[in-house]
DNA sequence: ATCTTAATTCGATAGATGTCGAAATAAGGA
DNA sequence: TCCTTATTTCGACATCTATCGAATTAAGAT
């Protein structure tokens, strides 16, 4: 229950679930080659949030386990992590 | 998006989710008798928290769409609304 | 070694949130 | 009318959150 609420407060914030959203959305768009992951600069680049405040929120979605993230030179990628969004899911459709 | 993050942040609280969750099983166990709904006292019951505090909780879920309350004499009852989490689902399954 | 680029961490701050107990409102019963 | 019960609203307060810009860390490139 407490992950659960944790999943949730990650998503409660506009800017947030809009991060996230520019993941997943970009992670779709390209899952044919081989998409290694979206950087935090690519991410950034829409939003009228400091590059900071950005990283914060990201570091929000991490701990939740909403996205993975890897370090690969000098970038961080970040992924989706389907697994937890299926455990919200069957929470929302009553299968606890 | 707005409306979504609003959702997620009623769920987002332990104590808000739980009492979330006590109406929806009332509700599931209650099916056939005609269930109008779970006063506010019956779920404040099992919770270590002011009754204030489970109001204000109640406001929350409600203003987010979550649950639905009528008024029947000096009882106020809450339902589910179903509607809202579907949406929300279908937004974690990436149908958006 | 120094410079650049990518990202995180830090410190500050305004504003939101969760919680309580007390007071107010509303409905019913004696 | 007065009392009781159910619920909401109010005022206060401590804590958490979102945001920024500046400083820091890390990796490459020159």
């Amino acid at each position: 229950m407490k992950n659960l609420s944790r999943v949730f407060k990650a998503l409660s914030n506009e800017n947030r679930l809009k991060v996230f959203e520019q993941i997943r959305k970009k992670e779709l768009c390209c899952k044919e080659d081989s998409f290694e992951g979206c950087c935090v600069g690519d991410v950034a680049e829409r939003f009228p949030l400091a590059l900071s405040t950005i990283s914060h929120h990201l570091k929000e979605l991490r701990s939740a386990g909403l996205i993975v993230c890897e370090k690969r030179g000098q970038w961080v990628y970040c992924r989706v992590n389907h697994g937890i969004l299926r455990e919200a899911e069957d929470f929302l459709k009553g299968r606890l």
